[in-house]
DNA sequence: AAAAATGATGTAACGCTTTACATTTTGACG
DNA sequence: CGTCAAAATGTAAAGCGTTACATCATTTTT
């Protein structure tokens, strides 16, 4: 049986209200005294049960990280480094952190288990029925990396608008001017801001953009591959193809080998994510670097503050992006 | 405030034991009554509190997940996808899963958090003072990729032997006899592992691998590019490279672009780990899949059984690998 | 039909800490 | 040195299930 704060009480002489204060909350307890039970403490190799802590406290010090996505999801590498940021912060807290996915999570929403979870984080592209069931069950919520229109909720952003225009000036001071972009279908929330900030964008720096250089296409390397060989093949080929994410750029540096174009010569090529991916291909792909690990902090620091009832200055979090430039532009 | 039992035990006529009883050994009560007393839980929206239940079992439900690598631990794929399947399968059990870096959990091994985990699966090179750490705490180990030796522990690991056998039978039936291997300086166990079967398998199928054609790398693309290209330099090339893993695998392809030459026609890359890295490159690698989701799985079933008290019969699993044979070769 | 065995349910103690409130101690000040 | 506010400590009641043991109800055995 391990030592309990009775036995700790009983050894140092003093209450046990008194040893819980020299835990909890030392600075109630006069310095000797808290000398004496920590000492007694050491000798009996007692630490307090979190366990009963959580009851006799009725909080847990839980949070989740609920990643809403369909499937392989901590494979994708931008859920993988946020998840990094977010344990590597929670481990130096005194929370706990469990992960699921959204897909686990419905199946026991109801069960005891949520109960535990005194906030959420979640990731991807949360639903607002999602949403409004935690906080009908008074959870905290955090989104990281989405925005729910109608929902005035703090949440974590990358700087989507900021990374599209490094691109785009980034090509334009490369001298081109017939710029193409493949739109992924992935994330309903960041699909929609990178598509509408690089029309926004091309359009304030007075690049026209032809409607049949802008191609959508599925989140993955084959439609991408084919999506990039249709564009590619058309009379009046782009100079350059901003490609949603890494993936799709990848797909479209397949298509250009395949057709025989030299890049970035005859084709540049910009990715976005700066996922590990990019310095595997050759040439290595140009990419916007998104600070997961960072965002993956500030959302753990956002909830506890949350949690710990402080008012947020800003709800919203927008961490900076930066251009990595390389062989593909 | 939340219902609990008494409110259940008051509404539904039967004392709070039997409420207990009706959630935890249904088995154990009437039909009728636990008819009862689950309807008047509906009514009050009742659920046991799991905090509370701990408190009385003085059991947690607990385990934890300790990925023992440097760094970037989640964004490795390998990793990832064992964790996902851990997360699939702990989600589907009571068993809450906590997920922490070798280097994180150090700092607070000796906290309460500790005492609260009743078992724990150690992915990646876990040294033998780190597992009897826990032992010592009466914590359950599992190992998963990894080995140590003298300690008789229960693992999950891949047919690793085995992948590299379809890799040299693969290659031989290619036509090649010169084959070179390059060997990633990673994890200790599953590093020697792939070396040892190379040689063993050559040897067995009467390939004469010339030790020049045996080369060592960091696990990084820029260390493996490097390597690729002095082994590709040399005079009498071999015809095909077996890569200790796809990020190798993707370094070689660089030096062979680099250098010219043609893949698979003038030299076949096999990589090892079947990442999504994989179908990104061009030509799409060859490689041996892992079925890490599956391996996750069982760790957790392997876990649970153990914490259950269960004897395994077959200490060690190993879960069979695949060849998926690509463009390289 | 009585006795014995089995099954279902109830009683109440227990697990370990926190914390409101009560009491004692300390130290400042007149 | 006495008074009093502030600080430190103590007392004891939650907090919510589980489970050993006791009791009562049913079924089986003879």
């Amino acid at each position: 049986m391990n030592p309990t704060i009775y036995d700790v009480s009983r050894l140092s002489g003093v209450s046990t209200a008194t040893v819980s204060r020299a835990f909890s909350n030392p600075e109630q307890v006069r310095e000797a005294t808290r000398h004496r039970v920590l000492e007694a403490a050491e000798v009996l190799h007692y630490y307090p049960n979190a366990i009963a802590r959580a009851m006799a406290r009725q909080r847990t010090d839980k949070i989740a990280f609920i990643i809403c996505k369909k499937d392989a999801t901590l494979l994708d590498e931008f859920y993988a480094g946020i998840c990094d940021g977010i344990m590597q912060e929670t481990n130096k807290s005194d929370y706990q952190l469990l992960i699921s996915t959204a897909a686990a999570w419905k199946l026991t929403a109801d069960t005891a288990q949520r109960k535990q979870i005194e906030g959420v984080i979640l990731g991807g592209n949360a639903q607002a029925d999602m949403v409004s069931e935690f906080q009908s069950q008074n959870i905290a919520v955090l989104l990281v990396n989405n925005r729910i229109p109608g929902l005035d909720l703090p949440c974590v952003l990358s700087d989507e608008v900021g990374g599209v225009r490094k691109v785009v000036e980034h090509l334009i001071d490369r001298g081109h001017t017939r710029i193409a972009m493949i739109a992924g279908r992935f994330s309903p929330y960041i699909s929609s801001e990178r598509y509408n900030a690089f029309l926004d964008i091309t359009r304030q720096r007075g690049i026209l953009v032809d409607s049949q250089n802008i191609k959508m296409c599925n989140p993955e390397i084959k439609s991408a591959t084919q999506t990039a060989i249709e564009l590619l093949t058309q009379s009046k080929r782009p100079t350059a193809v901003f490609a949603s994410n890494d993936i799709i750029a990848s797909g479209t540096l397949k298509a250009a080998m395949r057709l025989g174009l030299r890049v970035p010569e005859d084709v540049a090529v910009v990715g976005y994510d700066d996922s590990t991916l990019c310095t595997m291909l050759e040439p290595e792909l140009t990419s916007v670097h998104i600070n997961r690990h960072w965002m993956g902090r500030l959302c753990v620091e956002r909830l506890t503050a949350m949690l710990a009832g402080e008012e947020l200055s800003q709800p919203t979090t927008i961490v900076p992006t930066e251009l990595i430039v390389r062989g593909t532009t």
